[in-house]
DNA sequence: CAGATTATTTTGAATACTCAAACTATTTTT
DNA sequence: AAAAATAGTTTGAGTATTCAAAATAATCTG
């Protein structure tokens, strides 16, 4: 019962704590933007849903999702990822056309609706972008990250950076290396140590050694995506 | 963009005054009654219905849907039925479950889904219960309606009856014929000019003279409605 | 027709969101 | 560390929707 725009705040926190799993908080901020909204709205709902038990509010510091909070997250992105899939695969929608309009259905659908629709397509476990869909009573959706040290060869996408030491950062934003980059792991020769990747739109290799990638995280990705 | 509130107001407006056709405007009772909201909530929402050009409002009288209310209408019903087909159809889905989801899915499906839904069943002209789905463009859907004296042997229910005359109301009142009152013509004898009725409930027959069964019109009902 | 009954409207207030703009705390920069 | 920039909060206000209860109009009935 929390209303539709409850939930896309829920969905929204959910979201940027995902993007950027170093910092435990997600600041208003990101969530107005995210959101489109002025920052005093923010402010004061967070303050409604900090009162529901849905988030922890940190003033001038930032959210985290409670446990009830990331339960109803979790089931948002479960109905969401759950409509895309069916757009494409059963109503033969087209990949850019679906977002939008599972948007507007995941607040909509009912459990019978979505589990017919979980039924009809024999229980996917992931959306057309690769994406995990969330299991109805699991409270986690199997993350999809691995380690970048330990991954086969491929196409991924950077997803998080288990590390705060600020040269190390640096050093990667300088070689374009954030979260979000696209990014194709081309060899990984054991014996030296080092793995070479290839960033998104570039096309010269680059190394590098699997200390830095083991701090590195990174999902595979789907071509379409 | 109407909000769904309004959606809900305008197909409330549709039905009332489909269900009694001799009155040409619904009163703020009946809907309030119809959407379970108390009567000043209703008067203050038609009167911004009605700036909105929705409908037209005689207050202490009743409204009634302008060309544009009746077009949104139209658009929300179109929409409720081929999504109840669609989940019954598609999904498989029972009968007695279906309306409720369609009632939330009505305010929340995209123009493209819709078409996809109506390709994938073939452009149906009626939903599960026999009622016509209104066609995109055209102003009104074929009313199922039909003169009770023209009627084969079958089961109807009345819909409305083309007649001030307080005598016959009343006498129709006492034998219980009333919009929505189902029935069952077993018989037309064109000579004597009486029909047989068989009355939702009762085992004993019942006949009507031609002239009365003019005035009177009913839909087809399937069983299971 | 006058009081009784019933239907509708008005009034005052609440909830859930949202914004703009003023204010305040925090962080950066010099 | 003070000035400047940035982020977050408060305040006052508005929209859409709803309710309860008082006021009013219309209708019915003896």
């Amino acid at each position: 019962m929390p209303s539709s725009t409850t939930e896309n705040y829920l969905k929204a926190i959910y979201a940027l704590a995902e993007r950027d799993t170093n910092s435990p908080l997600v600041r208003l901020g990101e969530l107005a933007t995210e959101l489109n909204l002025t920052p005093g709205t923010i402010t004061t709902m967070i303050r409604s849903l900090s009162e529901r038990d849905l988030v922890i509010y940190q003033p001038r510091v930032g959210v985290k999702l409670t446990q009830k909070g990331k339960r109803e997250a979790l089931l948002v992105l479960r109905r969401h990822r759950l409509i895309e899939l069916f757009l494409v695969e059963v109503m033969k929608m087209d990949w850019s056309e679906v977002h939008e309009d599972a948007e507007a259905l995941e607040h909509a659908v009912s459990d019978k609706f979505l589990a017919k629709m979980d039924e009809m397509m024999g229980y996917p476990t992931e959306d057309p972008h690769g994406d995990p869909i969330p299991v109805a009573g699991a409270d986690m959706p199997a993350t999809k990250n691995r380690v970048l040290s330990d991954v086969e060869p491929g196409a991924y996408q950077l997803s998080r950076v288990n590390d705060q030491d600020p040269e190390f950062l640096a050093w990667l934003s300088a070689s374009d290396l954030r979260p979000g980059t696209r990014l194709v792991v081309s060899s990984h020769d054991p014996h030296s140590g080092v793995l070479m990747l290839q960033l998104q739109g570039a096309e010269t290799e680059f190394p590098i050694g699997v200390e830095a990638a083991k701090k590195i995280r990174v999902k595979p990705v789907a071509d379409n995506e």
